[in-house]
DNA sequence: CGTTCAACCTGGGCGC
DNA sequence: TGCGCCCAGGTTGAAC
């Protein structure tokens, strides 16, 4: 579920709880199989007992809470991976809540819930050394609500992959994935089988430009949320950022531009959605295609 | 260097 | 109803 757009999402979700201390961490027990959690959950509960939320970050696709007490910091990272979700009401289930933060004081909110069905997610908390190892620049690449055309170019230029598989590597740039990969490369009007290395390059800047442009648009509506719409906002409001998918989720509907069935093809092992006919390879209908889009952005 | 596969999990949807 | 199969927003490590 979660990539670039949803984490924000929930970052900007949990804003309200900057400030406050932590009464307690909770790691509930139930009938489904625990997540990951580094250290064990009694000794990482002790660590952050008492400690006061200075701040709500987001490295890529995670979630980073600032915790600090006296002459000290640490850094409790949180990987929503597929179903992973923050929410400060409710959950779906409680089955699936792996955490609870337990606020102290008076304030709107008493405490915090992390929520994650498929139970892929992951809980780290680190110390300075450690977060630079978890999200430093050997992990993570440049944001992807602020790559450029020579950010991008430079990590991938020379790459013989596929340039949608590409663009999932967190190390070119973090963020992006399976949806947004898709609607990136639409929007570029580039097939997403082409190699890297046979990118013009000047379709970086192109490819950069639609990036930040369909994140920055996914962030304002608040992520996708589709099939058993498993995302919710950290009120728990669905996202709307699936009404604008070109071709995401879409097989053999007709594409918005041009009516030609959008196909489904597998790469890396993931679903890929194309239009044919708009997101193209060959240079003389790439010309074709650009002048389309640029004419209908 | 790059690809492929399996694994980590739960649950929804579909065909029979 | 039930069973078996396929699918899903991510990441990692092993094998080739």
């Amino acid at each position: 579920m979660p990539e670039l757009p949803e984490v924000e999402t929930m970052r900007r979700g949990l804003a309200g709880i900057v400030g406050r201390r932590v009464a307690a961490l909770e790691f509930p027990r139930s009938r489904v199989r625990p997540i990951s959690i580094s250290p064990p959950p009694a000794t990482l509960a002790g660590r952050v007992a008492g400690r006061t939320i200075a701040g709500a970050h987001r490295r890529g696709k995670r979630v980073v809470l600032e915790l600090v007490t006296a002459g000290d910091r640490l850094w409790l990272v949180v990987e929503p991976r597929m179903t992973g979700l923050f929410l400060v009401g409710d959950p779906p289930s409680p089955d699936h809540v792996r955490m609870r933060i337990q606020l102290a004081g008076r304030g709107a909110l008493g405490s915090v819930l992390f929520w994650d069905r498929r139970g892929l997610g992951t809980i780290r908390l680190l110390d300075d050394r450690g977060l630079e190892a978890a999200c430093g620049t050997a992990v993570l690449g440049p944001d992807g609500l602020a790559v450029t055309g020579a950010e991008l170019r430079s990590a991938l230029g020379r790459s013989r992959r596929a340039v949608k598989v590409a663009l999932l590597d967190q190390r070119a740039v973090a963020g992006i994935g399976n949806i947004y990969a898709a609607e990136i490369l639409f929007r570029a009007g580039i097939d997403p089988r082409t190699a890297c290395r046979r990118l013009a390059a000047d379709l970086w800047e192109r490819i950069a430009d639609r990036t930040r442009a369909v994140l920055a648009e996914a962030v304002r509506l608040e992520g996708s949320s589709i099939g058993d719409e498993t995302y919710r906002t950290a009120d728990n409001r669905p996202g709307r950022a699936q009404l604008r998918h070109r071709v995401y989720g879409r097989e053999n509907v007709p594409c918005r531009d041009c009516g030609t069935p959008v196909r489904r093809i597998v790469q890396a092992q993931r679903s890929t959605f194309f239009c044919p006919t708009c997101q193209v390879r060959s240079r003389a209908a790439r010309r074709r295609g650009l002048a389309t889009h640029a004419r209908m952005p």
